[in-house]
DNA sequence: TAATTTACCTATTGACATAGTAGGTTAATA
DNA sequence: TATTAACCTACTATGTCAATAGGTAAATTA
C-alpha cells in the first residue's frame, strides 16, 4: 500500500505546479488548499528537499518551488524517494538481505514480474500527466 | 507490500499441490519443508480454511488438502483473502470510507489505473502457473 | 480403551511503521 | 525591528506484523 507520504508528496508537487508563478509558495497555502496538516507536510516536504525534488527558501517571501518542469519528474522517482522503495515484497526491497531460498523459490518469479510491472508503470507516468 | 501472510499462503498451497497424494498432509511436514514456523502457519492456514481455499482434518491421518485443482485457484483470490484486499491505496480498499475529495482528486485516476493493473495481473495468474 | 497424532483455539508479545502533534530556532524580507 | 516562513528536535497514540505460548478437541490405531 502506498502511504500518505508518497500520496501527499505528489499532491504537493501538483499544487506547486498549478500555482507556479515563478516565486516561492508558502507551505501554509498548500496545506490549506490540500486540507492536510501543515506540521505533517513539513516532515514530508523536508524529505523532498533533501531528495532534490523541491527547493525551499526561508523568511518572508519564502516557501517552496519545483526545481524542474512537471514533464521532467516521473511519479516513480517521487514514490521511490518517499516510500524508501517501490518494491512490492520485502525480499526485493533496496537494502534487503539476500534470501537464502531465492534460487529454489517458486514464487520469486511472480514477485519479480509484478515488481517490474509496478516499476515500469510508475516510471512511465510523469507529473505533467496528472495536471 | 505483500506480507508474509499472502506469501506463505501461496507457498503452502504450492506445497500441497506438489505433495498431493489424495490424503491429508500434516502442517508439520509443510512447515519443515518450507522452513516456516508451524505455529505461525497455523494462523495462516486457519484463515485459508475459513476462506474456502483448503480443507482440514483432525486426528491421526489428518492435515490439510486443496479443495480444487491448482488450475482452479487464482493468485489474486489467495492474496485478496490473506491480505484483506489487494488495494494499493487506502481510499480504494474494500471497506474504505468514501473520500470527500474523490471527485476533485487529481491523483485518484492514477491509483485506479494502478489498482486495475494489479488486480488484472494477480487474477490472471493461477496456482498451476507457479508449479 | 488408551495412546498418539493432528487440527483447532485463545491470548500475549516485541518490534516497528504510520500519521500525526508540540514547541522551538534560524533565516530572510519589508 | 517586526514579521514571515522554513527548518529542527522530540514526542505520542494507534495499529500491524510476525511470531510465540500453552492449551483443548477430534480422529486413528495398537
Amino acid at each position: 500500500m502506498i502511504s500518505t507520504r508518497g500520496r501527499y508528496a505528489i499532491r504537493v508537487m501538483l499544487d506547486l505546479a498549478e500555482h507556479n508563478n515563478g516565486s516561492y509558495i508558502p507551505l501554509k497555502d498548500i496545506a490549506d488548499r490540500q486540507g492536510i496538516s501543515k506540521k505533517y507536510l513539513e516532515i514530508i516536504v523536508k524529505e523532498m528537499v533533501s531528495g532534490g525534488l523541491l527547493v525551499g527558501a526561508s523568511g518572508k517571501g519564502g516557501g517552496y518551488k519545483l526545481v524542474r518542469t512537471p514533464e521532467e519528474y516521473t511519479i516513480g522517482e517521487i514514490i521511490e524517494l518517499m516510500e524508501g522503495s517501490l518494491a512490492t515484497v520485502a525480499c526485493l526491497a533496496d537494502g534487503a538481505a539476500p534470501c537464502p531460498r531465492a534460487s529454489a523459490c517458486e514464487t520469486l518469479p511472480l514477485w519479480v514480474e509484478y515488481d517490474k510491472l509496478t516499476h515500469d508503470f510508475f516510471y512511465s507516468k510523469r507529473l505533467s500527466d496528472l495536471l
